[in-house]
DNA sequence: CATACATATGAACAAGTATCGATATGTTTG
DNA sequence: CAAACATATCGATACTTGTTCATATGTATG
């Protein structure tokens, strides 16, 4: 496996500093599970709705999240296995914590 | 598969913002395929000497590299298997770039 | 011990960004 | 069409952080 190039570099920085804020990571971790509108997003996580718009538009500018809209309400879900895979596995890796050579 | 709980996840976010600097990532691919000397990174990725310490200060902090003492140099290495591994397995994410469900 | 070399630290600055409050856009229902 | 609800956008602010320059710490060699 070769380095990246510099611009695959910058690509996956762009990526990880959009996973590398605790607000977005809740978010996505809630929208993991199933759907959310923003409303619920905004309530359910006590944030306001304009911040999880806000979030959102990163995210999904950044082909993370992807949202449907049924009637008034826009639900957001993960974009697909690739990220929520990430995801997984990367809380798997934090509550392993382990990790000796 | 749960949400992580807040402080967790704001352990994983940490990590995130640590990998989500291109500089930093470029550091961390460069010491992937083998121990580098703080010179060594910095003539081989043009950086100053200054911002490498710096950088390697951070990944430090958060145990992503480690740093072995060979007379005045100092090699550093990725901490373990956990933290290579992740970093290949993004880097194949960034590769391949397909990815919907 | 003094000099040279390798790395680390500290102060300062510029640039980016997370958050809030207010307002606009869009969607449904009466 | 107007009113109500859901989401998005705009402007402003406070805070974080990547980078540089100068300097300090540590390590080997004459």
């Amino acid at each position: 496996m070769a380095i990246p190039s510099q611009p695959d570099t910058t690509i996956l920085a762009e990526t990880f500093r959009l996973l590398g804020d605790s607000t977005r990571l809740r978010i996505l971790f809630f929208c993991l599970e199933a759907p959310r509108s923003v409303g619920d997003i905004a309530t359910s996580l006590e944030l306001s709705q304009s911040l999880v718009s806000h979030h959102l538009r990163l995210l999904r500018g950044a082909r993370l999240v992807r949202g449907n809209r049924q009637a008034k309400q826009i639900f957001y879900e993960l974009a697909d296995k690739h990220v929520s895979g990430m995801l997984v596995d990367m809380a798997h890796h934090v509550c392993e914590e382990s990790g000796d050579d």
